[in-house]
DNA sequence: TCACTTATTTTACGCGCGTAAATTATTTGT
DNA sequence: ACAAATAATTTACGCGCGTAAAATAAGTGA
């Protein structure tokens, strides 16, 4: 670990008694030399702690090792979570993740596919802005860059898709709340930036209309990614108004929700399941912090593990050369029930 | 922007009409070439939208224009939030920043400092993880590469550091609380990951006793970064046994209040300043969820943008060779009274 | 043991750019 | 307009590694 200060992969090579371009190999791949070969260079590794300069390592090769994960907002828990999974994803599979965030914002998207185009990376995992986004830059972007798209699908570009089923999501705890009480209200965006909010209205509507419900969509006022925010000062507006027909409320998502909850507690509304409560409020996502509102929330749950799994696999196959038509997988959602429904 | 395709520096220095290594020189700084050189390379980089190749351009570089920023957990919204404004500080100041997250393990720590290392980073901006930390890799780490420290202070290593007055945080909070109600007890994690938390508890004992109270300090058990569950799972145990001596709670983090909110929500206590309200509870941190907690947070936040901006200016300050004895730089946060406490 | 397969070594070149030194061109001050 | 200062060009080398081709060595199976 602690010694002489090898400068390159020459000067590695011959302290471990190797010729270089053998470690080259090693180095691009471990598994691609003999037993005895690796054993002795993982001995000197040991004994030098050299590691190949990384740029010049990936100066001449076409795909390197890297891999961007691109998310539309890095301080959405949501997103930091499915990130995170799909980080060490990467990283188990040998490639160097690298992370982006768009931060909600079109044109910091396109300069982050130009850096991440820039890095020639053996692939990406994309899951981009929804509408907003630039449909021509990510297009062409997919025709440079082996992509994943993920969580929200903008046409049928790049490698894959793969998300979660919203019509499944929707149906299901429309389903639910429709068994436990009276039918749910929708509550939404009115211009939101994600499509799968568009396919959940759907749902929704098809699912009332399948069980023999009428129908209540709020759409709400609200730019932008601040969730909470809309969804307290919408949650306010529509409350005061008393704009909702049933006293259980189907939340767009769990940020939404989030905010719908704090504006029922300003006003003193009990939401829950109990006696005493006024309302029900349910989320979709299984938002990393459903848990802790008050009351906690009943949500529809991403499978966050398969989701990342299916996603990271794809790319990979991807890059090994499996090639495989456009394919869109959309994963079921399991219902987590809590006290708000 | 679409013209033909440009191999490399020396095709795009002939079809902008300057030479290669003016070009270069533009690309390392396009201020140090004359204004009308700088407008034809500018124009040509219209036609034919050409980039350096990043991996060239690094590799006989002793430092590169990357910028690390490291936090030790992505997922945390508040970290979240000021990595990403660190994270546009560095692009306005002309760095590629990259992004990495301890996700609370010292063992990732270690590597992600191993990595940063073989980025040839111009500096980093570190969060460690505190007291799990290996001290000793960070130390060499810090000797190695310009490192400023921000968030929670390790011993007096790297740059500088900076961060927010954990003294002055709980000094006026407990001061804020004593004088609109009884004082407050302490809720905190037995065994806490970040320093800071040690700070807040001694301030908090100090100040009690310099404004004539008995303090009371509820340690709960809980180990790792789940600071919610762990403030639900202690709320709940301290509430059922009637830990709390007073009917006011100062929890040493936001994320902590969060979980305990919630657990005062489960057992039907009702929180605020109201009259009908049974304990008030305050965080600290300005947790940028804490306005949706029921009922919102009253909390003492960091001064995100002046800590980062201090942050930045003083990496990029040192970066630029302009040496400075190690400093500590705490800043005081902002009181934001809501209906908690 | 011999032929065969597979892995390693030797040799050599090039990637795209940073950078230094000497030369030439351009701008600036007066 | 001329000398001085500044900037651009020319020329040339090297960084650390990928990678190809040919030669050699090391395993493998019968």
């Amino acid at each position: 670990m602690a010694g002489n200060k090898i400068r390159n992969m020459e000067e590695f090579a011959s302290v471990s008694g190797i010729s270089r371009p053998t470690v080259s190999k090693y180095f691009n791949d471990p598994g691609s030399v003999r037993d005895t070969t690796r054993t002795r260079i993982e001995a000197a590794l040991e004994l030098h702690d050299y590691r190949p300069n990384i740029y010049a390592m990936n100066q001449n090769r076409k795909l390197t090792k890297n891999v961007g994960i691109v998310v539309p907002l890095l301080s959405d828990p949501y997103f930091a979570e499915i990130a995170r999974n799909l980080e060490q994803r990467c990283l188990a599979a040998g490639y160097r993740p690298t992370l982006f965030s768009s931060h909600g914002d079109p044109a910091l998207e396109v300069e982050v596919l130009d850096t991440l185009r820039s890095l020639k990376p053996a692939g990406v995992l994309l899951a981009p802005l929804g509408r907003a986004s630039d449909g021509k830059a990510l297009e062409k972007f997919c025709e440079d860059v082996p992509t994943l798209i993920f969580d929200s699908s903008v046409d049928q570009i790049g490698l894959a898709f793969v998300g979660s089923d919203n019509f499944q999501f929707t149906t299901h705890i429309t389903d639910y709340l429709c068994r436990t009480g009276e039918p749910p209200c929708f509550f939404e965006m009115k211009t939101p930036a994600n499509p799968n909010a568009h396919r959940r209205r759907q749902s929704y509507l098809r699912a009332m209309e399948a069980f023999g419900h009428t129908p209540d969509v709020i759409s709400v006022e609200g730019e932008g990614w601040g969730f909470e925010e809309i969804g307290l000062l919408g949650g306010h507006d529509a409350l005061k108004r008393g704009r909702f027909s049933t006293n259980t409320i189907l939340c767009s998502n769990d940020r939404l929700a989030i905010g719908l909850l704090t504006a029922c507690y300003e006003q003193g509304i009990r939401v829950g399941r109990g006696e005493a409560c006024l309302i029900r409020v349910a989320g979709q996502d299984g938002h990393p912090y459903s848990r802790y509102t008050c009351p906690p929330l009943t949500t529809i749950s991403h499978n966050y593990d398969a989701v990342s799994q299916t996603a990271a696999e794809l790319l990979f196959a991807a890059i090994d050369g499996q090639v495989a038509v456009w394919k869109s997988t959309r994963l079921e959602g399991k219902l987590i029930l809590r006290d708000s429904a």
